[in-house]
RNA sequence: UGUCCGAUAGCUCAGAUGGUUAGAGCGCCGCUCUUACAAAGCGGAGGUCGACGGUUCGAAUCCGUCUCGGACUACCA
């Protein structure tokens, strides 16, 4: 083995292995057990994001797979249509064509071409990341299986009435032309107007302030209204406005949604361009004037001078056409919710066009209740109130889009515009009796692209087909996911699963936190702080990455100050660090539901853990040659170091049911580092590299290190796959395991056999031994090689026996060259001083010691154990701790006083000692 | 608007059902290249647990109020 870890060399060459021989499909006939991934879509690459839910998903599927469940990691991807349009017809743009000029047909072909180079270089990500997903089961959304189950779905739910066509107001994207559902749609801050204008009535006789922050549609009103309560404006209502610039009387209606407090109390009602407006609007059966194009331009229902212009220059247009008409009342800075397309941050509008809508409420019922059961159980809980939250206020889905790239809607029509939904235009003519005579020229939209994503728990097993995967693995155990996604796709799974499947998609939902970047921003292309994982993996030097970051942007002008922010937090580029210590990291960021800030310093020491790991592989390999048959005693350290062992595994098993990732990493990684590494292989030098050790004995601790090695593998692979393969295929022939791979051995059980109580105590006595004189080399500046005597004061009959039975591992461990007991009441040589229970370890001064340095030592232990004993002396004082607190807390409390006081006599003992010598 | 989350060492984070001296990693300060590992070993310093009240014999932990962050959600034109 070479001297250090190496990953690059590993990691590829492993993971074609285990695809080669089929390691990731499910094996055996062991309990199911099922996690289908979140899709990425196939545009773009793999983000910190996906790397870390995949390595949580790994480890859980590696986890269960190596405890003999029929395991599966559902992979694929999402065709993400509006994402992928976009950037297919930017390509398009930059060639100087665009998806017009190709026409539908040679754009969707376009797209498949991309689908395919892009999807690639996910899947070499996946790969590399070490993801078991069972390649052999890959699926897309629209692939042909896929396909069929969307087109299966959309007809039973249009024959269940549950999707229904209509005319009403969505938002429009009118950079994209499509419609977006209400999820799409983000509505932030940014600075605007409010604008004040005069409506005159149309008796001549006074007239009304509205406000509106969108001066363009007043072109569209058809009311203004009034709170019936507002005194102001009671007497008002019925009576008309005429309305500027169009000319148009209008009614003054009442309506409750005023807010008489707000600006005038006066509100314009636009139906066919605000959703509360269209409200309002239907209440009051007022007309609807629709006034702007698909590129929300002004049509042709408003006056001349105004047709055809951009919404935003007719604002301003209408401004100043109310300033020369006297009616513009004042004009106030004020801030705007703008809602824009999640994907094309165009800024969004209301608009009325016929759109396809799933019937939410009925469906929604059984999902809420699925939750409210406790089918479905969100880790951590809180999140079931936000999907609650959502869900009992449920709107209809719109779920049609204006876009070439998708699920083609199946529904046909004829040419009076009667509409037939089916399978196909044959199933349709057929089903409706329609000959080849009559043309039916099929729907032009698509679905939204989380309908078909709404499917994935069981469209990727083969459903519509009744195949032996659905009945297997559906329903699935845990859906592993971001909180952002709960409504678009979470939700819309449970939905569709218990009205497809009649059962749940999954029985947990571990919703994991947002991996953010070293300042706690969300890590996006445009602020330049993304992070590629495979760049933490193989490494980056500086100049590629700053390129790589500021390649391709849409706003250029960021690029310099992505540059310099680069080149401030990564001076040196990125080292790299490998897969193992990469997701290593990850399972200790994985704390209940938190954000993340990615640190690089975690990452460096996780890196430095792989590295300690195969250094004690090393040793252990060296020191296992000559493993041969014969009688085994185990030392008290072996029989230590198995407890630990044990202990350590049933942590692991908890964290991983309770998916305590953080945990599990925390405990396995003291474990190896702070017990095995700090203080097993240490102790078992001694009994190695001695001639006195008997043969059994050898053979016994050599067992145990290649026993205890192999155990802490097994629980390590799930985290870190590849290091511990590469180690445990020599581990395991040492051990005289034939097998191919740690991937399919089973993961460690504790041992039902009760802990080895008297070897734990043994060894803690020792390391509370060695670690007594270590700090009196260190405090002392005493050389770590310099052997020293330590003479016993105070030593019970235990300690006698202990320091005879251990006097090779305090010999070679802390460096101790002879033991002596002092008798009682033989005077102690002035010596350093350090306390294991009632005894006290004695090194002799002979010159080594400086008396001052000693006296400042045991000053401040003094000084703790003061301050520790007032408080325990000061509970016991009070009545009120005595009677009522547990009488094992008092009483542990009394024991802990007399401790103190013990102690405080052996230090003070010793200071008078010191003062003597001086 | 409503809901939720967070605030613990210089930094990144752990701290079930309230109970010994609040932990880890990194960083920092010393000392060591001791034959698995300097990507290491050993020792050490460093925290009135956001603030204020309350419950309790006892609060980082439970309950209120507040401050500062963050997320989601709905909005008054």
């Amino acid at each position: 083995m070479d001297k250090s870890y190496q990953p690059k060399d590993i990691e590829q060459r492993l993971y074609e292995r285990w695809e080669e021989k089929g390691y990731f499909a499910p094996q055996g006939d062991g309990e199911p057990y099922c996690i289908v991934i979140p899709p990425p879509n196939v545009t773009g690459t793999l983000h910190m994001g996906h790397a870390f839910q995949d390595t949580i998903m790994d480890a859980l599927t590696r986890y269960h797979r190596m405890q003999g469940h029929r395991t599966l990691w559902q992979p694929g991807m999402d065709h993400a249509g509006i994402a992928t349009q976009m950037v297919v017809e930017r390509l398009l743009n930059a060639e100087g064509t665009s998806r017009r000029d190709l026409g539908r047909e040679k754009f969707v072909e376009r797209v498949w071409q991309w689908k395919d180079e892009s999807g690639g270089q996910i899947a070499r990500q996946t790969r590399r990341l070490g993801a078991s997903v069972d390649w052999s089961r890959d699926r897309f959304t629209m692939d042909e299986g896929l396909s069929e189950a969307v087109r299966h779905v959309f007809v039973q739910l249009y024959e269940e009435d549950l999707i229904y066509r209509g005319k009403r107001l969505v938002n429009w994207d009118p950079v994209l032309h499509t419609a977006l559902s209400d999820l799409e749609v983000l509505a932030d801050d940014e600075a605007g107007n409010l604008w004040h204008f005069r409506y005159p009535l149309a008796s001549g006789e006074g007239q009304l302030v509205v406000a509106t922050t969108r001066p363009e549609t007043m072109l569209g009103d058809s009311a203004v209204a009034v709170h019936p309560e507002d005194e102001r404006y009671k007497d008002l209502v019925g009576q008309e406005i005429v309305l500027p610039i169009v000319g148009r009387r209008i009614p003054i209606i009442a309506d409750d949604y005023v807010d008489p407090e707000f600006g005038t109390g006066c509100v314009k009602i636009t139906p066919a361009h605000d959703f509360n407006d269209y409200d309002i609007g239907k209440r009051h059966d007022l007309p609807i004037y629709n006034i702007l194009t698909d590129d929300a331009a002004l049509n042709d229902a408003v006056p001349e001078a105004y047709r055809g212009l951009d919404r935003f220059v007719a604002r301003d247009k209408i401004v100043e056409e109310f300033k020369e008409l006297g009616l513009l009342e004042k004009i106030e800075d004020y801030t705007v919710k703008i809602p824009r397309g999640d994907r094309s941050h165009a800024v969004v509008e209301p608009y009325l066009t016929d759109q396809w809508y799933v019937k939410i409420e009925p469906l929604a019922k059984p999902a809420i209740e699925a939750v409210e059961s406790g089918r479905i159980r969100f880790v951590p809980e809180n999140w079931s109130k936000t999907y609650f939250d959502w869900m009992y206020n449920i709107q209809d889905w719109c779920i049609s889009r204006q876009l070439w790239w998708g699920h083609r809607i199946p529904a046909w029509y004829d040419e009076a515009g009667n509409v037939y939904v089916g399978h196909d235009e044959s199933a349709v003519r057929e089903k409706h009796g329609l000959g080849p005579g009559i043309a039916l020229r099929q729907d032009e939209d698509v679905l939204d692209t989380w309908f078909s994503s709404a499917l994935w728990p069981f469209s990727t097993l083969g459903w519509p087909e009744k195949t032996d995967a659905v009945k297997e693995f559906y329903p699935g155990n845990v859906l592993v996911t971001g909180f952002d996604i709960i409504f678009f796709w979470v939700a819309r799974m449970i939905m569709f699963g218990m009205k497809f499947m009649d059962d749940v998609p999954f029985r947990e939902v571990y919703i994991h936190g947002l991996i953010r970047d070293q300042d706690g921003q969300k890590m996006s292309k445009s602020k330049g702080n993304v992070l590629d994982p495979l760049d933490l993996i193989d490494g980056i030097d500086l100049e590629s990455l700053v390129a790589k970051r500021t390649a391709g942007m849409m706003q250029t002008h960021l690029a310099p100050g992505i540059e310099k922010a680069t080149r401030k937090h990564f001076p040196d580029g990125i080292d790299a660090y490998g897969c193992d210590a990469l997701r290593m990291t990850f399972g200790a960021l994985a704390t209940t539901g938190r954000d993340i800030r990615f640190d690089l310093g975690r990452i460096e020491g996780y890196k430095n853990f792989c590295n300690k790991l195969w250094n004690a592989a090393r040793y252990v390999l060296m020191n296992t040659a000559a493993l041969d048959d014969g009688d085994l005693e185990f030392s008290a350290a072996d029989r230590w170091i198995r407890a630990r062992l044990d202990a350590t595994t049933r942590d692991m098993h908890r964290h991983f049911g309770s998916y305590r990732l953080d945990l599990a990493v925390q405990a396995i990684y003291e474990f190896t580092w702070h017990e095995f590494c700090d203080w097993y292989l240490e102790l078992s030098k001694p009994v190695l590299q001695s001639d006195e050790s008997s043969a059994a004995l050898q053979r016994g601790t050599r067992r145990t290190l290649i026993d205890v090695l192999e155990a802490l593998l097994r629980l390590l692979h799930p985290l870190i796959p590849f290091v511990t393969e590469e180690i445990w295929e020599q581990v395991a022939e040492r051990a005289g395991i034939d097998a191919d791979t740690i991937m399919l051995r089973p993961y460690p059980e504790a041992s039902d056999d009760a802990a080895d109580d008297d070897a734990v105590a043994d060894i803690e006595w020792v390391k509370q031994f060695v670690l007594g004189i270590r700090q009196i080399r260190g405090e002392m500046d005493i050389s770590p090689g310099k052997p020293l005597t330590v003479v016993l004061q105070q030593a019970s009959e235990s300690d006698r026996r202990r320091a005879g039975d251990h006097a090779h591992l305090l010999q070679r461990v802390g460096r101790v060259e002879a033991i002596s007991v002092l008798a009682d009441g033989d005077q102690p040589p002035p010596a350093a001083t350090a306390l294991l229970g009632d005894m006290r370890l004695l090194v002799p001064m002979k010159g080594l010691i400086d008396v001052d340095a000693e006296r400042a030592r045991l000053e401040k232990q003094m000084d703790k154990v003061r301050a520790e004993l007032a408080k325990a002396t000061g509970k016991l004082a009070n009545e009120n701790f005595v009677n009522n607190a547990p009488p094992a807390v008092v009483e542990q409390e009394r024991e802990r006083v007399l401790e103190f006081e013990k102690t405080l006599t052996q230090l003070e003992e010793q200071l008078r000692k010191l003062d003597e010598l001086a």
